[in-house]
RNA sequence: GGGCGAUUAGCUCAGCGGUAGAGCGUCUCGCUUACACCGAGAAGGUCGGAGGUUCGAAUCCUCCAUCGCCCACCA
C-alpha cells in the first residue's frame, strides 16, 4: 500500500521521467490503437536536421504536438505521431566540411564516396542524439515508424516525384539566373537568400556614346551601379522610354567602359526612371532584372564571375581578381579614364547565403527548375476553399501572396549530400534521359534520343526541401499504396514555426496535391519563435541559447513543457526566462503535492483493497454544496478546455487548467474537504479523488510525467479507473448535468464571507494562528450554516454565529465588512479603533455609492434598455440590486458605530 | 515600396464588443498536520496617441507614433 511516507514532499522530476517514459514506450502506447470507428488523428513531425542537437524551437514543436497527440489519443482516436529526421543537405554538408577543415582537409581531398561516408557517420550520431532528446522531452511519437529523408522509402518518393514532374513538363533544365554562393559553391533557391541592409556605394559611370559610324563621340550616357565589376559583362544600356532626357538616345550605341565593347541603348519599361540617372546598364549574366530585360531584347548573357567568386576569363582586365577586389580595381580604372562622374553613399540590401552568410552572387547557370505556377494554383485553392485551414488566420494572406507571385524553384544543388538527380546525359549526343514514368527507379542504360550506352548521371543533388515537400505522404509509404497511407493521409495537423511557411508548408501543400490529389493536412498550426528574456533571437554568437535538456534537468520536463505551451498565443513569439521555468516547476510541484494529499487520504480512509466509487449523478442533489460546486467548476473547466483545444488555443487551455487546479481545487475545495476528511466523510473522499483524477487527465497532455507518476499511485484506489496508464485513460467529457449555477452562486457567497473575514483579520493585524469569534448576517444563513465547519477552519473563526438578522451583529468594538448578500463582524475588542473603522467603512460607502450611481445611470438610459440584449440588462439590474444592498448595509454599520 | 505583428499593472504576457486578468516582482503577516517550489492579505492599470462606429470599445473602423518581422527586379 502506498503511504505518504513513500512520496517525497517535493516533486523530483529526475526520479520519475525516465521510468515513466519507459512504461509508455514498452507498453506500446505510442502506436496507434484507439477505437477503429473513430476518425484517426495523425501528425507528421517536422523532421529536425541531422546537423546537431535539438534547440528550444524543437522543444516547442514537441510540446505543442505532444499536447495535441496525447489529447486525441485519450479521446480514443487511433492516433499516430510520426517522427523523423531530415538530412538537411547543405546545412549538414557544411557542418561536416567544417569538421574536416579542422583536420586541414576539404571534401575534395576525400572524394565523393569517402566524404559521404563521413557525413553518414555524422548523421547516424546526431540521429541517435536527437531521438534521445525527443524522449527526454516526453514526445509520445511512434518510434517504430521513424523515418529519415534518405531512407529507401522517402528516397523512392523523391525519385518518383522528380520523374513524374519531368514527364509532365513541370521539371526542366535550363540556363537561368540563379543565386550562387561562392563559398558553398552551389546554386540556391530564392528563399535560401537572406537580405540584409548594407552601406554601399553608388558609382555613376560614363558610357561614351558612339555616332552612326560607330565612332566614339565626346558625349556620354551616365548610369549608376553598385557593382562596377560587373561592367565587364554589360551587353546594353537601357532607359525608360518615358524619360524625355534619354529618349533621343534610344537605338544608338555606346561603349562599355574599360572593355570597350559597343552595346545598344535600348528602351524598357522596367527601368525605374527615378533611380540613379534613369539609365540602367544591362548585365544579364549577373542581375535578375537585367536577365529579364536581356531575354526580352534577345541580348546575350556574359558570365564574368566564376564559381569561386573570382573574375573569370570573360572579365578582361579584371580576370583572376576576387569579385570585391575587382570592384575596387574597376572603380580605379574608371577614375583613371575620367569615366567616373561621381560616387555616392548608398544603403541597399544585399543577399546572403542562409547557411554561411556569404554574399550571394546572381549568376546565369544551367540548373534544374520546377515550374511552380501550375502547382501553386491548386494549393491556393485548397486554402481559399478551406480544405487546408491555417491557424492563426492572418498567415493565410501571407501564404496566398507568396503562392500567387511564385517563381520557378531552382532545385539542383552542387553538393554531394542529398538525393542525386535522376537524370543522365548522353556522351554521344548530349541529350538528357530521365527514367520512364512507369518505372522511375530503373537507371536508364541507353540514351533516350540516340540509343548510345554512353550515359553519365547528373552529379548534382536536389534541394533538401524537395524531399521535405513530400514528407507527409512519403513517410506514410507513398508511392506505395500502404495501409498507413490510406488510414492516416491526409494527416490531421501540421504544426511548425511560421518561419518555414514558404520553405515547407506551402511546398507540402503543392506536392501533396500533385502526388496524391489530396491535401497533406487539414490544419496548419503555426507557432512563433522562442526568444531570450530580452526578446533577442537565441543564437550561438550571442551565447543566449538555452539548451532544452538543460532546462529539463534543472526544472523538469513538465515545467519546461508547461511554460512553452502557455508562453504565447498562436503565431506569436515568446520570451523564455528562468523565472518562467521556476513558475512551471512550482506548478508541477503543486500538482504533485495536491495529488500526494489525496493519495494519502485514500490510503488512510480506505480498507486495504477497497476502492472509492465515483460521485453518482443520481445523488447529485443530495451532495453538500462544496461538492456540487467543485463538480460544477470541474465540468465547466472540461468544457472550456475542450473548446479551447479544438480552437488550437493550447496556451489558454493550459492557463484555464492552472486556474482551476490551483485557484479552485487546491485553494478552496481541498482546504474545505480537510475538515470532512478528518471525520471520514466518504463523499468528500470520492469527490476529491474524482476531481483529482479528472484534473490529472486534463493536465496530462501538458505535463505528462507528474500526472502519470501520480496517477499510477491514485489508480489502485479508484473504482472507475479504466486503464493501466493515464496516457491511455479516457479524456474527460463535460457533462451539463453537473453544471450547477446555484451551487456556484452560493459558494460565491461563502467564499466572499471567508475572504472578508481574512481581510478583516489582516487589516486589524490578528495573528494568522489565532482563533477569533465571528458573526455573519445573511438572508442565506442556511447556506452558510451548512458550511460552518469549513468557514470556521478557513477563516480561523470560532465561535461562529450565523443569523439572518443584521441586528444580530455586535454594534460596536467590531471590525465589519459588508458584501452583497452578507455582513460580517469580528469583535476584536481592544484591536479595533472606532475612528479607523469609521474611515474604512466611509471609504467603502463612497465606493458603493459610485457604483450604484453608475449602474443606475446606465439603467436609466432608454437607449440602453432598448438596444442592449435582455441578458445584459438583467445582469446590470442584478448588479445594481447587489450594490444597493451593500450600500444599505454599509449605512447601517456606520449608524451602529454611532 | 508593399504587407503583417506588437504597444494592457514595475517585468513577461493573456484577453479582442458588455463590471480590467494571470505569472513573476513589490509590501504586510504566517513553518495552520499536501506543498515555504507554500499559505493569507494588500498595493499597483485614463489597456501607445487622436478621431469615429455603438446603448456600450482594451476589444470594431480611420489616421498617427514607436518597436519588431516578412515580402519586393532599392540598378
Amino acid at each position: 500500500m502506498t503511504t505518504v511516507q513513500e512520496l517525497p514532499k517535493a516533486y523530483e522530476p529526475s526520479q520519475h521521467e525516465a521510468a515513466i517514459y519507459r512504461l509508455w514506450e514498452e507498453g506500446g502506447y505510442f502506436q496507434p490503437r484507439g477505437d477503429p470507428q473513430k476518425p484517426p488523428f495523425c501528425i507528421v513531425m517536422p523532421p529536425p536536421n541531422v546537423t546537431g542537437a535539438l534547440h528550444m524551437g524543437h522543444a516547442l514543436t514537441d510540446t505543442l504536438e505532444d499536447v495535441l497527440v496525447r489529447w486525441h489519443r485519450m479521446k480514443g482516436e487511433p492516433t499516430l505521431w510520426l517522427p523523423g529526421v531530415d538530412h538537411a543537405g547543405i546545412a549538414t554538408q557544411n557542418v561536416v566540411e567544417r569538421e574536416l577543415a579542422k583536420e586541414g582537409l576539404s571534401r575534395h581531398d576525400l572524394g565523393r564516396e569517402a566524404f559521404l561516408q563521413r557525413v553518414w557517420e555524422w548523421a547516424q550520431r546526431t540521429r541517435a542524439t536527437i531521438t534521445q532528446q525527443h524522449r527526454r522531452l516526453g514526445a509520445s511519437c511512434d518510434w517504430t515508424r521513424e523515418r529519415f529523408t534518405l531512407d529507401e522509402g522517402p528516397s523512392r518518393a523523391v525519385r518518383t516525384t522528380f520523374v513524374r514532374l519531368y514527364h509532365d513538363g513541370l521539371v526542366y533544365r535550363g540556363e537561368r539566373i540563379i543565386n550562387w554562393c561562392p563559398r558553398c559553391r552551389t546554386a540556391l533557391s530564392d528563399l535560401e537568400v537572406e537580405h540584409q541592409e548594407h552601406d554601399g556605394r553608388l558609382w555613376f559611370v560614363r558610357y561614351p556614346l558612339l555616332d552612326d559610324q560607330g565612332r566614339p563621340t565626346d558625349q556620354f550616357i551616365v548610369v549608376a551601379t553598385t557593382r562596377p565589376e560587373t561592367i565587364v559583362a554589360d551587353v546594353a544600356v537601357a532607359v525608360n522610354p518615358q524619360v524625355e532626357r534619354w529618349r533621343p538616345l534610344i537605338g544608338r550605341r555606346c561603349l562599355v567602359p574599360v572593355v570597350g565593347r559597343p552595346v545598344p541603348i535600348i528602351a524598357d519599361e522596367a527601368v525605374d526612371p527615378r533611380f540613379g540617372t534613369g539609365a540602367l546598364k544591362i548585365t544579364p549574366g549577373h542581375d535578375a532584372l537585367d536577365f529579364e530585360i536581356g531575354e526580352r531584347h534577345r541580348l546575350p548573357a556574359i558570365v564574368s564571375i566564376g564559381p569561386d567568386g573570382r573574375m573569370n576569363e570573360q572579365a578582361g582586365p579584371l580576370a583572376g581578381l576576387d569579385r570585391f577586389e575587382a570592384r575596387k580595381e574597376m572603380a580605379r580604372r574608371l577614375q583613371e579614364l575620367g569615366l567616373l562622374e561621381r560616387e555616392e553613399a548608398h544603403r541597399h540590401s544585399i543577399g546572403h547565403c542562409q547557411r554561411c552568410g556569404t554574399i550571394v552572387e546572381p549568376i546565369v547557370s544551367e540548373q534544374w527548375f520546377v515550374r511552380m505556377r501550375p502547382l501553386a494554383l491548386p494549393a491556393v485553392r485548397a486554402v481559399r476553399e478551406g480544405r487546408v485551414r491555417i491557424v492563426p488566420r492572418r498567415f493565410v494572406r501571407i501564404y496566398l501572396h507568396w503562392l500567387e507571385n511564385i517563381r520557378d524553384w531552382c532545385i539542383s544543388r552542387q553538393l554531394w549530400w542529398g538525393h542525386r538527380i535522376p537524370a543522365w546525359y548522353c556522351g554521344a549526343c548530349g541529350a538528357v534521359t530521365v527514367p520512364p514514368r512507369d518505372d522511375p527507379m530503373r537507371d536508364p542504360q541507353r540514351c533516350g534520343a540516340c540509343g548510345s550506352p554512353d550515359l553519365r548521371q547528373d552529379e548534382d543533388v536536389l534541394d533538401t526541401w524537395f524531399s521535405s515537400a513530400l514528407w507527409p505522404h512519403s513517410t506514410l509509404g507513398w508511392p506505395d499504396d500502404t495501409e498507413d497511407l490510406r488510414r492516416f493521409y491526409p494527416t490531421s495537423v501540421l504544426e511548425t514555426g511560421y518561419d518555414i511557411l514558404f520553405f515547407w508548408v506551402a511546398r507540402m501543400v503543392m506536392m501533396g496535391l500533385y502526388n496524391t490529389g489530396q491535401v497533406p493536412f487539414r490544419y496548419v498550426y503555426l507557432h512563433g519563435l522562442v526568444r531570450d528574456p530580452h526578446g533577442r533571437k537565441m543564437t550561438k554568437s550571442l551565447g543566449n541559447v538555452v539548451d532544452p535538456l538543460e532546462a529539463v534537468d534543472r526544472y523538469g520536463c513538465d515545467a519546461l513543457r508547461y511554460v512553452l505551451a502557455t508562453g504565447a498565443a498562436p503565431g506569436n513569439d515568446m520570451r523564455l526566462s528562468a523565472e518562467k521555468l521556476e513558475g512551471g516547476r512550482n506548478f508541477a510541484n503543486k500538482v504533485w503535492n495536491a495529488g500526494r494529499f489525496v493519495v494519502q487520504a485514500l490510503a488512510e480512509h480506505l480498507a486495504p483493497g477497497e476502492k472509492v466509487e465515483a460521485p453518482s449523478g443520481r445523488r447529485r442533489r443530495s451532495l453538500p454544496l462544496e461538492d456540487r460546486w467543485i463538480l460544477s467548476r470541474l465540468h465547466q473547466t472540461i468544457g472550456r478546455v475542450e473548446r479551447l483545444l479544438r480552437q488550437f488555443q493550447i496556451g489558454e487551455a493550459g492557463k484555464r487548467l492552472h486556474e482551476f487546479f490551483w485557484g479552485e481545487l487546491c485553494d478552496w475545495y481541498l482546504e474545505m474537504a480537510k475538515v470532512r476528511l478528518r471525520q471520514g466523510d466518504r463523499d468528500a473522499l470520492a469527490v476529491l479523488a474524482y476531481a483529482l483524477d479528472m484534473s490529472l487527465r486534463l493536465l496530462h497532455p501538458f505535463m505528462p510525467f507528474v500526472t502519470e507518476a501520480l496517477w499510477q499511485r491514485l489508480r489502485p484506489h479508484l473504482a472507475w479507473a479504466e486503464t493501466e496508464a493515464l496516457i491511455a485513460a479516457p479524456w474527460p467529457r463535460a457533462r451539463r448535468s453537473w453544471l450547477d449555477s446555484e451551487a456556484e452562486r452560493q459558494m460565491g457567497l461563502v467564499m466572499g464571507v471567508v475572504r472578508a473575514m481574512r481581510n478583516l483579520r489582516a487589516e486589524w493585524r490578528v495573528e494568522p494562528g489565532r482563533w477569533v469569534e465571528a458573526f455573519v448576517a445573511s438572508p442565506e444563513a442556511g447556506v452558510l450554516a451548512g458550511l460552518a465547519p469549513a468557514v470556521e477552519a478557513l477563516a480561523r473563526a470560532r465561535p461562529l454565529h450565523i443569523s439572518p438578522d443584521p441586528a444580530s451583529l455586535p454594534a460596536q468594538g467590531a471590525a465589519t465588512a459588508v458584501l452583497p448578500g452578507a455582513q460580517v463582524a469580528l469583535p476584536l475588542a481592544g484591536l479595533v479603533e472606532v475612528e479607523r473603522e469609521r474611515e474604512r467603512l466611509q471609504r467603502q460607502l463612497q465606493e458603493a455609492e459610485r457604483e450604484v450611481e453608475g449602474l443606475a445611470r446606465r439603467l436609466a438610459q432608454a437607449e440602453f434598455r432598448a438596444r442592449a440584449p435582455a441578458q445584459v440588462v438583467a445582469r446590470e439590474e442584478e448588479r445594481l440590486a447587489a450594490a444597493r444592498q451593500r450600500l444599505e448595509g454599509l449605512r447601517r454599520r456606520l449608524q451602529a458605530l454611532g
